[in-house]
DNA sequence: GTTGTCATGTCAACATACTGACATCAAGTC
DNA sequence: GACTTGATGTCAGTATGTTGACATGACAAC
């Protein structure tokens, strides 16, 4: 690798960390008026995706560990977000589910989070939205793959 | 925006955050032999590329509060990896600079570093990787006026 | 000169996320 | 049956990062 591969690489390096903070930080914003964050987001977003799905699951989705993942739940729980199964399921995982009001919330949360993602691809044609998407998910499976 | 952009935007976001996440996880792992964490690098990395910037200026490039990386470069200091200007400038800012053990480390980080970069860029040609960087460059932006 | 504004550095309190450790249970292995 | 392996949930401790608040000093406006 020459120096200025080098140097290009350190630049997408920062550009990953620095898009995936701003998205961050504009999704904080757009959430917060419903009192959600994004962590309690991405974990409704997921239950509402696959339900049932345990708790070291959901932390796998969510790039946390289980024992964050845990009090994210009984957070959730307690505002009446979510019901986890009482009995656990075959390997001791116990179950979760979205109520009827975190439904709505999320109904509410998902437009919210839409327009920030309009507005973040605001400019980018279809064509090099396929291009986005297939060199990100290259990069993924390079890092992931052991 | 119809709904195969929608969870196509949604699928890209999530894509930003997975890609973001490997590239840290395996960056911690390739630092930790030497003794630096993730931020430690970035902090230790901008101060060499621009000496002499204060720690609210390096928060900034770094993402993070200027608490958080005036504690880090605490760190740094009783590690003497930096060193701060005892006077402060114009402003109340204190310069910060590494010292020349900093230096040694920082190198030896930097190709660990460019390992992972290599490892993660795998499989894209020049021309995708521009287009990548292009990609990132634009949603960035997009995030980042007001 | 006085005032208002802004950025820095710093302290305190809080929130969040992680690692390490342990018990539990299912499923395979011998 | 006895054993190991692997995955889950949970507790405790720690590290890290954030927000809120305040004092300080420079600069511009008036």
């Amino acid at each position: 690798m020459t120096d200025v591969d080098a140097a290009g690489a350190r630049e997408l390096g920062i550009l990953i960390k620095a898009t995936q903070a701003a998205l961050n930080q504009r999704m904080d914003e757009a959430l917060r008026p419903l009192g959600l964050t994004v962590a309690q987001y991405a974990c409704l977003s997921n239950l509402h995706a696959e339900p049932g799905i345990s708790s070291s699951e959901l932390a796998r989705r969510t790039f946390v560990s289980r024992q964050s993942m845990n009090v994210l739940l009984q957070a959730l729980e307690k505002q009446g977000m979510v019901e986890r199964a009482p009995e656990p399921g075959p390997r001791r995982e116990r179950a979760a589910l979205l109520t009827s009001r975190a439904q709505t919330s999320l109904a509410q949360a998902e437009t919210a989070v839409a327009d920030v993602l309009a507005r973040m691809l605001t400019g980018l044609d279809p064509t090099q939205r396929d291009a986005l998407r297939a060199g990100l998910t290259a990069c993924r499976d390079a890092l992931l793959d052991v």
